[in-house]
DNA sequence: CACATGACTAAAT
DNA sequence: CATTTAGCCATGT
């Protein structure tokens, strides 16, 4: 249970403020192409991640918001992510592929 | 092993 | 744009 997700957080918190990434882009780096799944069910379980995670940096491959319902409450995706510098309209991420991060060319193919 | 879940993804309707 | 179908996969029962 921890393996999988500790990895997701890990490169959830890897992730350089001001830039986002995908559920998808997370389960290629860690090997797991077809996992998407499981990152974002990793992200809803971030709450029991020892660290904080910055899953409001992961959205979907489309640059969408899917999961801003899903967070603890307070301030969402959006404003989280505004005050990071990443534009939210929406729901879905403005510039997109300007502000992507791929762990896989960011951090190095394993 | 079978079955249910889910913040995914892509394609089709 | 909303909904459906279907593929995919780790985890828990």
């Amino acid at each position: 249970m921890d393996n999988f997700f500790e990895k997701a957080w890990e490169v959830a918190c890897l992730i350089p403020v001001g830039r986002v990434t995908s559920y998808g882009a997370i389960a290629r780096y860690l090997g797991a192409v077809r996992s998407a799944r499981m990152v974002g069910w990793a992200m809803n379980n971030c709450s029991a991640a020892k660290v904080q995670v910055p899953a409001h940096r992961v959205v979907n491959a489309r640059g969408v918001l899917t999961g801003k319902h899903h967070f603890p409450g307070n301030y969402v995706m959006e404003e989280l992510l505004a005050s990071e510098g990443v534009l939210v309209k929406d729901n879905q991420i403005v510039d997109f592929e300007k502000v992507f991060w791929d762990p896989v060319e960011e951090l190095g193919i394993h």
